[in-house]
DNA sequence: CTACACGCTTGGAGCGCTCCAACCAATAGA
DNA sequence: TCTATTGGTTGGAGCGCTCCAAGCGTGTAG
């Protein structure tokens, strides 16, 4: 297992390790006929540049650290696909962590990161405190992604809540919608955002906001929705209903078929996120999309941007999320 | 940014850098004396160990390389969140890549793990020739996940889909069931396994094995109930339909549905993967779930194994699935 | 024919750390 | 009292690389 190094692929090429590393690192003065025997030397050997010694040496790091407080969450999966991707084509690698949630686990995360001295580190919706934060962003470039933070020293890549709700309710008023309600996402740290973009677009369009309490799962949906015909009489009974996320909005419509009503004939049903299942055939549920790729690309681009030194002004990203119509949605009834 | 060495920590302290380095590596032989004013240096200037620097000094890595050939896939990124857990307990670090499925990109994707000289690499269900497997392997200890290999140097995790299958029918059989279809899964890389444990399941019970052709799409398992609806007379028609995964189960059921057919009650189905909308009240689709996490730790294992010396002989963890019960299977009708 | 610039090449110092041999009390045994 | 022993500490070499100053041969101008 003992690997090649430089030196070996001097001797073999019979010249020196500093034309090696010229060689390795493109340099433009170095001989066609050094430059090829070089190269064979180091093909013949299976030599590779050891990336930790060239970091070391150069005082430079290829490395960004990431840290994700849940891998699984489809969401966090789709932003450092985006990641990977950006950090692959600027020659970076990413080292990865997870937090799991809980404030100590990630400062023992983010320590073992920055014992990397990467080039930057990405946090994703960290629960760390801001002071924690702080001090990572006095070692290296910091990107927060889904939180905010009023530190001038970290740049932070969101999506617009506010705006995503408006979409959402434009749809519904477009299609003739007057009495649309919102099913809130209760504590979770999205459901804020949403609702105020969905009081703003309704009191925009001079409709009058209902905010039902529910949350981001599918039983507190059906359970929202039980409530919601129990209580309001058939005339005043929203034509729309604007649900926290997907899975809320899943719920939702399982009660609301439970209750003899069809989807979108007698009620159209928005969600939030675009997670997989909302595209399957059968459920087909418009629902509002988040640029995830590309809010990790931009993370990674932040980050350059300080590492390059282009820029020292805090940048803040809010990424227009997008509508995806599908077929819970239509003209309400009458 | 400048961040202070071991040096820096040593003249705060008044001990010699080497005895700094005995801290940092819990040696016993340090008085508490000394240790504490180490500590308490390092404390003040947020000294940090350089891992990169520890590495190259000690000729030993703390990075594990992960290349995962689609990270929005949920499965991957179950087993990457079992092998992140298992790394950090075992003070390992993972570098992850994503090799997209392209046999050119992997190779790029393992040519820069490897530049790291990392302990070990995990190849989660890779595209890549054999010969570039075995490379690798000459080079540091590697585990393949969800990819069998006939290579000594080599170890293995997967599921066992043959297992998997077998649960599915057995539990079909216990409610009562005899005529019991399989919807294929095509070419999909997992497909053979289920198939075949099908097969032998079904005729270790004494029943026909009757395979329909289909994929691991929604629309594909749609198709594939109502051709088998239109071919088949009333009295044949299976009682409980096994699906290739729970995509493809979820599009069985809306046709089934579609056809007037109730669920359990005139026909049962069975999924595979435990896919998180599986779990929504409305679906309640009975399904195989893959220990993933456990996936991600054996892997780990694996190669700790092999890094400490303690195994030689390449290790095949065939891991066995569990039947998840849920609501859409149950006893056959009359 | 010398000067001198230019292009290519090289040795050496040093990145932050580990690890080893050597060292230095202080204590214990003879 | 003198030597072993032991527990604690240290300087130095070196991991694989980069980068700089310096070297060297060749070509061109003076």
């Amino acid at each position: 297992m003992a690997r090649p190094t430089m030196e070996d692929v001097a001797a073999r090429a019979g010249v020196s390790r500093a034309l090696v590393s010229l060689v390795f690192n493109n340099s433009p003065k170095v001989s066609d006929r050094r430059r090829e025997a070089v190269l064979t030397a180091a093909d013949e050997l299976g030599y590779q540049p050891h990336v930790m010694a060239r970091a070391l040496a150069s005082r430079t790091s290829t490395v960004l650290g990431v840290m994700v407080s849940d891998l699984r969450n489809a969401f966090f999966a789709d932003v450092i696909e985006g990641l990977e991707s950006a950090a692959r084509e600027a020659g970076f690698e990413l080292v990865l962590n997870s937090g799991s949630r809980s404030p100590g686990r990630e400062k023992a995360a983010l320590r073992s990161l920055l014992s990397f001295h990467p080039a930057g580190v990405v946090l994703l919706s960290p629960v760390l405190p801001a002071s924690a934060i702080e001090a990572a962003a006095r070692t290296c470039p910091v990107v927060l992604v889904s939180r905010g933070s009023r530190l001038s020293t970290v740049d932070t890549v969101n999506d617009d809540g506010v705006a995503g709700s408006a979409l959402a309710v434009e749809h519904l008023v477009s299609l003739g919608h007057r009495r649309i309600a919102h099913l809130d996402g209760g504590t979770a740290t999205t459901a804020a955002a949403r609702r105020r973009g969905y009081r703003l677009a309704m009191k925009a369009h001079g409709l009058t906001p209902v905010v039902l309490p529910s949350e981001h799962t599918d039983t507190a949906g059906e359970k929202a929705v039980h409530h919601l015909l129990a209580t309001v009489s058939r005339a005043d009974r929203p034509t729309a209903l604007f649900c926290g996320n997907d899975f809320n909005a899943f719920g939702a419509i399982s009660a609301l078929e439970e209750e003899g009503l069809r989807i979108p004939d007698d009620i159209s049903v928005v969600g939030y996120d675009n997670t997989s299942f909302s595209a399957l055939r059968r459920v087909s549920l418009t629902t509002v999309d988040q640029p995830r790729l590309e809010m990790g690309r931009l993370a990674v681009e932040a980050l350059l941007e300080r590492v390059r030194g282009e820029r020292t002004a805090p940048a803040r990203h809010l990424l227009h999320p997008s509508l995806v119509p599908r077929g819970t949605t239509g003209v309400p009834p009458n």
